[in-house]
DNA sequence: CCGAACCTGTGT
DNA sequence: ACACAGGTTCGG
């Protein structure tokens, strides 16, 4: 579920809640979500540790806890992460991880259907997602030339591409279709022939990624921020999810296909 | 590179 | 019963 912006969010919600915060007990209650090195346990971990940050690298949040420790925490399709003032808050089948703040509440993980991730991160939070997770689509460093460079050694389709998160991360299904439709690109283009069109096309990029922060994110059915919230960006979009309507730009009708095993959503008449 | 696999839930 | 869903990884 979440992309770049409802991570993003969920980060600006869940901060003023969780900074500086003591971890009091912690419930880790599905082994299989869990990335942990051997010999160590989940509970004395973070038991007993401050919350010292929270950050983000593409769709993982980063919860940075004392002596550069923490957990890198993936959300999958379905995962939510909500802070509750007090307990219980909800804790079902689906609530993999509860940690209880020592005065300031609760924060529960649920994730339905188990894609999420929690990595443990011994040394260095920021360090721990390695070579898997690429430049943040958001860097201020990244520019034209280099997006180019990333993605453009290749002949598979530029779709692709961008939903490759070891090249640029923080792009997802959603995300991606929304970018290529406001650069005027045909997802099925093979990336080598993009010659031009990079600076236009990571301009695209940007520009849907911070519209939909601004709108705290695209709520399809199961996302939320960390208070429970809706994100209201969903009546932005253009094109995903908007199958049979009309174009914005040329009212052509907005169709789908198929496309490495994703819905893909686009106008045939502006997209090339 | 595509499809399948990993899961549960929802809608037709 | 079947298709589909915001993701990632693996095998052929």
């Amino acid at each position: 579920m979440p992309e770049l912006p409802e991570v993003e969010t969920l980060k600006r919600s869940l901060t003023p809640h969780l900074l500086g915060a003591v971890i009091m007990e912690a419930r880790f209650s599905r082994r299989d979500i869990l990335e942990i090195s051997p010999g160590e346990d989940p509970n004395r971990f973070t038991v007993g540790s401050q919350i010292t940050g929270l950050g983000r690298k593409g769709k993982y949040l980063l919860v940075e806890l004392d002596h550069r420790r923490g957990w890198a925490v993936h959300f999958g399709m379905s995962g939510t992460m909500i802070h509750y003032p007090e307990a219980p808050g909800l804790v079902d089948q689906h609530t993999h991880v509860v940690w209880d703040l020592r005065g300031r509440g609760r924060v529960c993980y649920r994730a339905p259907r188990r894609f999420g991730r929690w990595i443990m991160a011994p040394s260095g939070v920021s360090e721990v997602l390695g070579d898997r997770v690429g430049v943040d689509a958001l860097d201020p460093n990244l520019d034209g030339d280099r997006f180019g460079a990333l993605l453009g050694q290749s002949r598979s389709p530029i779709k692709s591409r961008l939903l490759n998160q070891r090249l640029v991360s923080g792009l997802g299904n959603i995300y991606a279709d929304e970018a290529l439709f406001y650069a005027g690109v045909d997802p099925i283009r093979r990336a080598s022939t993009l010659e031009g069109r990079w600076e236009g096309l990571l301009e695209s990029v940007r520009g849907v990624l911070t519209e939909a922060i601004r709108h705290r994110g695209t709520t399809f059915s199961t996302y939320r921020d960390g208070q429970g919230c809706e994100g209201g960006n969903r009546q932005h979009l253009s094109v995903y999810g908007r199958v049979g309507q009309a174009c914005p730009r040329c009212a052509a009708l907005i169709q789908r296909s198929v496309l490495g095993g994703r819905g893909t959503h686009y106008c045939p008449s502006c997209q090339n």
